[in-house]
DNA sequence: GAGCGTCTACCGGTTCGAAG
DNA sequence: CTTCGAACCGGTAGACGCTC
């Protein structure tokens, strides 16, 4: 398994034997660019801002699955109080939400409908349980695809000057593909350092000296995907940080994040995060800055 | 408190379309 | 045709509420 994962500095013990699943994991768990808010229903209800819900706890109260096609839900608009996060059920990726929606918000007809094919033995009932796809109600179908678009809400952007973490290796990337350039570059790192482990060339220390425009990124108040531990402290020592984590979080532990984001800004179309792809120049001043310190 | 049902989080495999 | 990435799909684990 030669691909550890790039916040394996900040305490994540993750690693993964294929090149797919380690991007995934990133992307998904520790990036969280987009993420999908369900206003549906009781899911709107559902405010972002107080202290940490147990996992589950909004989902219990009638779900009103025949609301789903009501002028109730639109543009997620209401982003509640201190965290920049809007009201209602968020997911990190598109896939959960899409199965939140079929599970949690199928109208009960189109669920008879479902369920009436599932006995008969005929497609729609292919994409009646889980995640569901492909075949359908083609009216249910086009409307979950739709709302997928509707709730989908950027939260930052990728950075686009990177440098690699590999010691002895200067390479750079830069432009809106960095973050990938650098990710396919990296992976090539650990392939080789895997097959031929004596090579000290081809040692990844991310988070080290090399990687500080990793750190530099990942630590920014609009990005805070990793924090100073304690909340300051010692230099070097970085912890992970869920940015779709509710203020007051207690099962991480580890959600101050919320403190970083502008909910006062979030009138109208929502917007959480603004301009989190550093230019080149602006990065490397923040290092030049970092390292005088 | 045990057992059960519901729901979300996460993982890994599969499928499918686009690009080379 | 092959490779790659995005999305889909199915399964499992864990948390929680409800009922007995």
């Amino acid at each position: 398994r030669p691909f550890k994962c790039v916040f394996d500095f900040a305490g994540c013990t993750s690693v993964f034997a294929s090149k797919n699943e380690w991007k995934r994991h990133v992307t998904f768990q520790h990036l969280v660019l987009h993420y999908w808010v369900c206003q549906d229903g009781g899911c709107a209800e559902q405010s972002n801002s107080d202290a940490h819900l147990p996992r589950g706890k909004i989902h219990r109260t009638g779900l009103g699955a025949s609301t789903l096609l009501t002028p109730s839900h639109t543009t997620p608009t209401s982003a509640s109080g201190s965290t920049g996060l809007p009201n209602g059920s968020i997911f990190n990726r598109k896939d959960l939400y899409t199965q939140h929606l079929r599970r949690m918000h199928t109208p009960p007809n189109i669920k008879k409908s479902y369920k009436a094919a599932k006995e008969a033995g005929t497609t729609p009932a292919n994409s009646a349980s889980g995640g569901g796809g492909g075949g359908g109600i083609p009216e249910w179908e086009e409307r979950i695809k739709k709302l997928q678009q509707r709730a989908e809400i950027e939260r930052c952007k990728l950075p686009e000057y990177m440098t690699c973490p590999a010691a002895n290796c200067d390479q750079e990337f830069t432009g809106t593909e960095a973050w990938d350039q650098r990710m396919e570059h990296v992976a090539r790192h650990l392939d080789r350092a895997a097959n031929n482990k004596s090579s000290e060339a081809e040692v990844v220390n991310f988070g080290g000296e090399d990687d500080s425009t990793l750190v530099e990124w990942a630590s920014h108040p609009d990005v805070t995907v990793i924090q100073k531990r304690g909340g300051g402290g010692v230099t070097g020592e970085w912890e992970l940080n869920n940015p779709l984590e509710k203020r007051g979080g207690t099962h991480t532990g580890n959600s101050t994040h919320a403190q970083h984001m502008r909910a006062g800004e979030h009138q109208g179309e929502m917007v959480i995060m603004h301009n989190t792809h550093l230019p080149k120049e602006k990065m490397t001043e923040k290092i030049k800055t970092r390292l005088l310190w």
